[in-house]
DNA sequence: CCGTATCCGCTGGGATACTG
DNA sequence: CAGTATCCCAGCGGATACGG
């Protein structure tokens, strides 16, 4: 039973840290592409991700692991194969990104009565 | 009735989309002040925000405003007022933003019975 | 197949000074 | 009071090349 009495310096500093997590040009979309139980190799998401480059891939991937978003698997095999998944965590961001896009989705929206 | 069909592609872009509204180094504690109905002042903002510079706030806030998320009231008077609160759609951010900070805060929360 | 190393351009934001 | 103008620099991310 913490406290929940937030002032907006620390209610805005809480966010920021979340957010901070999905900084990064990329991270959006692999998770979006490792919601809902997928299992992706690093050569899928490469294709799975146009334009994105090997190393950012890379990157993007070593910190939403180190942020506990993802897990990383090796397999020690020849060739490599590595696969990511999300973690709990990582899937429980799911409907607070959906509240987000709802949200934007708003922008144009009327308060009430779409049509007359 | 659109279509909710996302792909992770279409869906990865929307977020961003919404993520770039908030891309700023004080945005995020500009909306914190405004929240539920709070008006405030350019100077009351300059106060409120620690560190903050001139420059940046007025920048911020121009974006907030051409985004559609705050609204400028220009008071014709010497000295000048000028008066910031948030629009519906604004407000409309907040429950979004709590999701956030609700999932941010679970990161070390145990799944169940957290005493035994 | 799955990365790392290096170089480099661009932009977000800080410091500072000035104005209607 | 409520901004603008200018300069500057750190860091993100793209391009490219190389390694286990």
């Amino acid at each position: 039973m913490t406290e929940r009495t937030y002032t907006p310096a620390t209610a805005a500093s809480g966010v920021q840290a979340a957010l901070r997590l999905l900084d990064g040009r990329w991270k959006l979309e692999i998770l979006f592409h490792l919601f809902d139980g997928k299992v992706q190799r690093f050569s899928t998401l490469e294709r799975l991700i146009p334009g994105i480059s090997q190393k950012m891939l890379a990157q993007q991937l070593r910190q939403l692991e180190a942020d506990g978003l993802i897990v990383r698997t090796v397999y020690n095999q020849v060739p490599p194969k590595v696969e990511y998944h999300l973690t709990g965590w990582g899937q429980a961001l799911c409907p607070a990104l959906d509240a987000l896009l709802t949200w934007a989705e708003r922008k144009d929206a009327p308060p009430s009565a779409p049509d007359a």
